[in-house]
RNA sequence: GGGCGAUUAGCUCAGUUGGUUAGAGCGCUCCCCUCACACGGGAGAGGUCCAAGGUUCAAGUCCUUGAUCGCCCACCA
């Protein structure tokens, strides 16, 4: 086997050729059969419009990091993806498109614009699948759905029915927020406010048969066309006597009423505000209160109608403007002022939403929510960060009616027909659906009207807003409502982890939604997901949502093909901390892709001196030449799966305590990994798995053990290549989840199971007991201690690299002597020192030094090296100070505490005892650098 | 108008249930192109944890108030 390997990690042939590989394999196809806890996570369905940006990104690194591990810790694991239609965003595309052709959709006509939108979807949609194949997500893509496909329609005409029967989905003539670009309603939810400095009039209205007049105050004078009445507070005493009588409408010279209503706030403004129900929520509301006709004066696109009289034809603002001016003539417009004041805007197109009235579909939401909300309060669904579950059940509580029809032609169209002879509303015979021209219809089309008998009966023409069939999805996409062995195995899912933004317009709903539909007896099994987490969002230095509309936006397939996709994965997991969101910096990425590079040159360290000692022998020994048998130091020999599972091996003689070491390290680390996986702490695992490879692995345990592996004692070598190969294999997998593809090949480079097909099958590492070994833990730290204390020395006094000096070493205690002496070649080594003279005694007999030797202290050793010529004594001496001021001060505190009775009275003993032992500790510390400062004075020089 | 979050090293951020000397990455300083890696190795400097009170034997961590910043929700014309 050739092991050329390039000596920097080239991520883009290595991520291509393996996303292929594991797409093309089908991979990730989950059993639905079987034994075994089964591990299911829907994905939120990307819009099919959509293209793959930095949040997506770290939505699927971290559903990913979780799916993986999980499946590689033996679970029956399913990430469903799939694609949302995206009604308006869809239409807005195609509608874009035939706009270049100066065509409306109205000039195709229905039937036909559905079909140029399926092909557009044909050709261009959900490039964002592509997108997540390339960029590793472990997707089952056997599962793939789409939100407009037949099971899924089935599902929709399903729930729409059963909620229609019983009573919860209902029609009717009420304001709703309208979109006069989108032409369409919107639901509360899909209208942003953004705060704006707007200017609000003051108009007079002069009362009828009277030289009275009442000031009225409005930000949208345009509406005043439609005002049916005025209304004052009823016990404001200003208009008391004006309640009942007319004033004129200015412009419109129509009389119209003064009413009382305790709707109005006295204190603002005049305390007098006009009435356009037709126009306001609030208005509208007041207008049913007191049967106040209500005048539309603006048509669906934003334009003013022809009860707007002489305005007729104006597009909203510019009439806006003429009223204005026409007011100021007849000096009916008292004045003018900056207001500031929230505008609510479309989310989809950020056109200023227009309230108005029209017969829509409503879901009623409060029986809905009332179930959601139980799950929640009972931990049925438990919330990650907790502080989102506070919002979540606030939000519950404040719930209102859902508007779920949507003027459109893309999406599920409303399975109610209606009498042409009574208008009876007449809903589908049932949920079946039927494929005409390649797509799904509702098939159960009524044919008589049940009330009158009438035989001509029209489909609603409205469609169903895409969080409707959104809402169904984690069931839906398992089979529902037939019960598959998919729906059996996988529903309830086990997760769901979504961004924050969505809370509302997805998780909440689909809880309710999965509630009421789904078929177990107890809310448990009925839930369409036990745990929530909501992540990070992904923001730009000034705390704004990435977005590509707004230029701000990162596009992560350019970045992979610049850093690798397993450096951006990394960067983006290492960043996630639950509940603070993401701003994104360069420096991550270029540490992340350092990190990458670390590993692959790790491994290729391992391969690169394989096969050296396979060609050449033992260095150690250039006459022993190959080993004889010749076969033992080959890759099969040293790091075969089977003698992998054996590992550690004992080491025979000194070189045992960095491999006792490593494995116990690794038990820790694969321990903390799982832990912080667990509880989604994506860059605690993140952050100890580095630790781990870098600092443990790379720093000391390859660098403590090279000379062993080219050692002529055969034995030695063996095992020593045995178990830095079985650890660079457990350190594999312990990596994958959220390093896939560097992973997966290098995992490939080393001997595997025949038919073994990717390290995603593989196993995660456990933490096993036997590996676990607190005294190598202890006896490694002294020992990296003593080393560090000694590039200490040598650094400061800027001794050359090259040159090998001479040390001595004072320790406490007999067995760190021993531990010392029996790790003697390492330590010389990675300190650079040539000789290391151990003496052991009582604490506080530290080493005896004149001023030509420089002394590192702690309280378990003294380690000073001489140095011929005079050492920088200021230098030296002031960094004492510095030291023993340090010291001081800290023994002070201490000192204070335990002298505090309430203290030692209250406190647990364990935390007194170690303060105690830590005291003594440092007192000892104390004691070697004041002896040390004052030798240092007193010498002369 | 409500609610939520943030404020810790020059920068970007971690700090589980209060408990030894508060951590990381990057940047910075010094030394090294030592035969896996300069996307590297070694050593180091750097923090009154936003402010003021309080609870406690003990507070970066809990409570109150305030400041600054950010986000979400909301029908005040």
């Amino acid at each position: 086997m050739p092991r050329e390997i390039p000596k920097a990690y080239e991520p883009q042939e290595i991520e291509e050729r393996w996303a292929k590989a594991w797409y093309d394999e089908q991979l990730f196809r989950a059993e639905n059969s079987g034994n075994g806890p089964a591990f299911s996570i829907a994905l939120p369905p990307p819009n099919i419009t959509g293209s793959i940006h930095i949040g997506h990104l770290l939505e699927h690194t971290q559903i990913d990091m979780l799916v993986r591990w999980h499946r590689m810790r033996g679970d029956r694991t399913l990430w469903l993806p799939g694609m949302d239609h995206a009604g308006i965003a869809t239409q807005y595309v195609v509608e874009r498109q035939l706009a270049e052709q100066k065509l409306r959709r109205q000039d195709l006509g229905r039937d036909e614009f559905e079909r140029r939108v399926w092909k557009w979807k044909a050709e261009s949609g959900g490039a964002i699948k592509g997108q997540m194949i390339r960029l590793g997500a472990s997707c089952d893509w056997t599962r793939e759905h789409f939100t407009l496909e037949p099971q899924l329609y089935r599902a929709v005409l399903e729930a729409f029915l059963r909620l229609y029967r019983e009573g919860l989905i209902y029609r009717g003539r009420y304001i709703v927020n309208w979109c006069p670009r989108c032409q369409t309603a919107i639901s509360d939810l899909e209208v942003v406010h953004h705060e704006r400095t707007g200017e609000i009039w003051s108009i007079r209205y002069p009362v009828a048969g009277s030289n009275e007049s009442i000031v009225v105050a409005t930000t949208r004078p345009e509406t005043m066309l439609g005002d049916t009445a005025v209304a004052v507070h009823p016990d404001d005493e200003r208009y008391k006597h004006l309640v009942g009588k007319k004033v004129i409408l200015p412009l419109m010279n129509r009389e119209i009423t003064i009413i009382a209503d305790s709707y109005v706030d006295r204190e603002f403004g005049t305390g007098a505000v006009k009435i356009t129900p037709a126009h306001d929520p609030n208005d509208f509301e007041v207008g049913k209160r007191h049967h106040l006709p209500e005048i539309e004066v603006m048509t669906a696109d934003g334009h003013m109608n022809d009860a707007a009289g002489k305005y007729a034809g104006l597009e909203r603002f510019a009439a806006r403007a003429r009223i204005v001016a026409d007011l100021k003539e007849p000096g009916l417009l008292e004045g003018v002022k900056e207001h500031p004041h929230a505008v609510g805007v479309c989310d989809r197109c950020k056109s200023i939403v227009e309230p108005r009235i029209s017969t829509q579909w409503f879901l009623k939401m409060k029986p809905l929510a009332e179930p959601a909300k139980q799950v929640v309060l009972d931990g049925l669904i438990e919330v990650v960060p907790d502080n989102q579950r506070t919002i979540l059940l606030q939000w519950l509580d404040n719930i209102r009616d859902w508007c779920i029809s949507r003027q459109l032609w893309w999406g599920h169209r409303i399975p109610i027909w209606h009498c042409d002879a009574c208008s009876e509303m007449v809903p589908a015979l049932n949920s079946n659906v039927e494929i005409v021209d390649g797509h799904a219809r509702a098939a159960g089309v009524p044919k008589l009207c049940p009330k009158c008998g009438g035989a001509k009966l029209t489909q609603d023409t409205d469609v169903l807003d895409t969080w409707f069939s959104s809402s169904l999805w984690p069931f839906s996409t398992l089979g529902w409502p037939d019960e598959t062995p998919d729906l059996r195995t996988f529903y309830p899912t086990s997760l769901l982890v979504s961004g924050y933004d969505i809370l509302f317009f997805w998780d909440a709903r689909m809880i309710m939604m999965g509630l009421h539909l789904t078929g177990g007896s107890a809310p448990k099994d009925r839930v369409p997901f036990r745990r929530l987490y909501l992540h990070s969002l992904v923001r730009t230095a000034e705390g704004a949502k990435m977005s590509k509309t707004k230029g701000t936006g990162i596009d992560p397939l350019q970045m992979t093909q610049q850093y690798g996709t397993d450096a951006l994965r990394y960067m983006l997991a290492s960043m996630a901390a639950p509940g603070t969101d993401i701003i994104l910096s360069e420096d991550r990425i270029l540490g992340a892709r350092a990190f990458a590079n670390k590993i692959w040159n790790a491994a290729r360290f391992l391969f690169v001196n394989l096969d050296k000692v396979e060609s050449v022998g033992l260095s150690s020994d250039p006459t022993a030449g190959l080993p004889a048998g010749g076969a033992i130091f080959t890759l099969d020999e040293l790091a075969a799966p089977e003698i992998r599972a054996k590992a550690p091996y004992p080491v025979p003689g000194e070189g045992a305590l960095a491999h006792r070491w490593i494995f116990s390290r690794l038990a820790a680390v694969s321990a903390q990994a799982g832990a912080a996986l667990d509880g989604f702490r994506f860059h605690e695992a993140c952050q100890s798995i580095y630790q781990f490879f870098w600092g443990d692995f790379c720093d000391w345990y390859i660098e403590w053990v090279k000379p062993q592996l080219t050692s002529s004692d055969r034995a030695l070598a063996i095992a020593a290549w045995r178990n830095i190969f079985a650890a660079l294999d457990a350190a594999l997998r312990l990596l994958h989840p959220v390093m896939p593809f560097l992973t997966e090949e290098l995992w490939h480079r080393l001997p595997q199971p025949e038919g073994a097909r990717s390290i995603a099958l593989d196993k995660f590492p456990e933490s096993r007991a036997h590996w676990v070994d607190a005294s190598a833990d202890d006896s490694m730290a002294i020992l990296q201690e003593i080393v560090v204390a000694a590039r200490n020395i040598r650094a400061e006094m800027k001794l050359d690299p090259r040159k090998k000096v001479a040390a001595d070493l004072f320790v406490t205690g007999p067995m760190r002597r021993t531990l010392v002496e029996e790790n003697m070649d390492a330590i010389l080594r990675l300190a650079s020192l040539s000789d290391l003279r151990v003496t052991s005694g009582h604490p506080g007999a530290a080493i005896a030094s004149d001023s030509g030797v420089v002394v590192r202290s702690t309280s378990a050793f003294d380690l000073g090296i001489a140095y011929g010529e005079a050492i920088d004594k200021p230098a030296e001496i002031a960094r004492l100070k510095k030291k023993i001021a340090e010291l001081e001060k800290d023994i002070e505190s201490k000192q204070n505490r335990l002298a505090d009775r309430s203290f030692t009275g209250k406190a647990p003993e364990k935390v007194i005892d170690a303060l105690r032992a830590t005291l003594e500790e440092r007192q000892l510390e104390l004691r070697k650098l004041r002896e040390r400062l004052r030798q240092l004075e007193k010498d002369p020089d």
